[in-house]
DNA sequence: TTGAAAGCGCTAACAC
DNA sequence: GTGTTAGCGCTTTCAA
């Protein structure tokens, strides 16, 4: 296969313009001091011919690459897939990392690294030498892993750290959990709901504890009780039935459920259907994350939207941003979440 | 922010086994004439410092940039991923793709074009100069567009045709449609129904054709009439209701329908529902594509998958053999689809 | 404000 | 079979 060779280089662009290349260099990456008549002229030349500078050369010369790397754990990642029931996490952060990274000169690569062994620092080691990525974006459950926050942070390579507060000493951001809990909770009572129970995810995850402190938060300030009504599952149908079977059969029966995630909502509706409690009339169901399997559960669920394409674009800036040298901004980002109103809710019962 | 420079280098690589940089370049490409001992005490220093070589650099000098660039079109992808309905599509792509990819020491990028107008050859020709992929994969609806393949043949650059019959000069694969209607055909013919509708895909896909002669062919094998049980849709739920009411409501009704998509196989389950049939008693639906809309709708869809994740993969293969100048495979590459049994089908009624 | 020179990490071409 | 040399396209450093 034959040498390839660029089509338009700075220097067909330099000769074009009459100028060095690095006076094109400078036009290029917008550097100060250049004469604006400099300037137009060069770009007049780069616009005719069509020039776009190559990221292999300006990466092996700079000190960027114009690339950010997208981390994500490859099991459940592919399990995901393979189970194609429509879990759209990876597509929303295409969504807001694509778009955003095009908006500013950027491209995105996935990775998928194993979490659970030692082969993070070997799998992540070796992207990091063949791309040189100038950022890095982790997820949950890995964003606060301390062999990869640590193998970053002495790479001296920007990292986002997706649904963490930031040990790791990367950009954190997280979904506002607490508050859309907080909202989701305050819809049931605004529907004359007090009896409100909870059903929690695992206490690995930090996003847990968020929304189970939304929940708690909003219930007390109504002066309405929590204690024996939460229960936790594992995010999976079968923990959520469980969980719903306990609530629902308690004497003192909760007319809502908030569940924190759309497979154990479903479990819910399930279980009262088996228990010929019909949704929304006897029992509102909120659900967490709203993944396409709210939209086709029957009734569909309301659900508190997890905001990845906008968390995802914001990572990017801040990456960029960090690149750049500009001052970071002080304490997580927080993205708020959505409550979206579906058919699983109604008015408490009489 | 600091130069930065790559932790180990081929140099060090070659003043740690004492040899010349180009015999360890050998090494890492697996080049034949490098003795045995030699290749040995190379990869026992490469493995020693963890040298991983730098794609920037390998692009640089040499041929390949270790890039596939699999290109969508933008419109129809970003509608798709805010509508979060579960389209699968690009995680199919992404999970045969990327997993191929890091398989053979490449990696995938994603880009979205705009089909519609002639952006496609000033931001497709952005994408190839900033990134020098070594193969691109071009998906439906512009895997034969000649904006597309001539820019792709003039920069020598191999390119995948899925959903293509390659008049495009490049590789072209297929999901065996036609196959798969037939197979689908057969299976409600072997359940005992002989009058079988179909609701086809807009004639401006290649597929839709594919699938509508699978269906005829299959019927016409039987000796069952096809002549008035056929009518076409755009793939929209609308286009399907539409379809499935003229169908369903002839005075000769069929007892099962084929409908070229998922969405227009649930809108004939909606309208058989209207109009007081139950499926599958009073009528049988298989649809196409198998996204997750097909495990959620009830009852659930009996559905011909679209081999995405398994396309993708091949064509990863094929591209990356071009760039080797093996010899290319004569005519399309056929991908079968299998047929996945759920719950929307049953024997016909008496 | 602009230009010239050096070099990033690697491979192709050629010499030995 | 192995080493040497000359770049790839760009940015950095330094000089003008």
């Amino acid at each position: 296969m034959a040498r390839r060779r660029q089509a338009v280089t700075i220097k067909h662009v330099a000769a074009d313009a009459g100028v060095s290349l690095q006076t094109v260099s400078r036009v290029i990456n917008k550097e100060p001091n250049v004469r604006p008549s400099m300037q137009e002229k060069v770009q007049a030349s780069i616009d005719r011919l069509g020039y776009i500078p190559s990221i292999a050369a300006q990466r092996m010369s700079g000190s960027r690459s114009y690339l950010i790397l997208a981390l994500n754990d490859r099991e459940r990642t592919i399990a995901d897939w393979r189970a194609r029931q429509g879990s759209d996490w990876i597509d929303q952060m295409l969504l807001g990392g694509m778009l955003k990274c095009a908006e500013l000169g950027y491209r995105m690569i996935f990775e998928l690294v194993d979490t659970h062994n030692d082969h993070v620092e070997r799998e992540l080691g070796a992207a990091i030498a063949a791309l040189q990525p100038d950022g890095v974006i982790l997820t949950p459950p890995h964003s606060d892993n301390p062999l990869i926050t640590n193998l970053l942070t002495a790479h001296k390579i920007p990292f986002a750290q997706i649904g963490s507060e930031g040990q790791g000493g990367g950009i954190p951001l997280i979904m506002g959990d607490q508050d859309a809990a907080r909202k989701a909770t305050e819809h049931l009572l605004g529907l004359g709901h007090t009896n409100i129970g909870f059903i929690a995810g695992p206490s690995d995850y930090l996003l847990s504890g968020w929304r189970l402190a939304g929940w708690k938060g909003a219930m007390e300030s109504a002066g309405c009780a929590t204690s024996g009504k939460s229960q936790e599952g594992d995010f999976s149908f079968a923990s959520g039935a469980a969980a719903a079977k306990i609530l629902l059969c308690q004497s003192d029966r909760p007319t809502a459920i908030l569940a924190s995630n759309d497979h154990m909502a479903v479990a819910t509706m399930e279980v009262a259907s088996e228990l010929g409690l019909s949704v929304p009339t006897d029992l509102s169901v909120i659900s967490f994350d709203n993944t396409p399997m709210a939209i086709f559960a029957r009734p569909s669920l309301t659900a508190v939207d997890q905001p990845i394409a906008d968390t995802t674009a914001r990572a990017i800036e801040l990456l960029i941003s960090a690149k750049n040298g500009d001052t970071p901004v002080l304490g997580p980002t927080i993205i708020p979440a959505d409550l979206v109103l579906r058919d699983s809710t109604g008015p408490a019962p009489l």
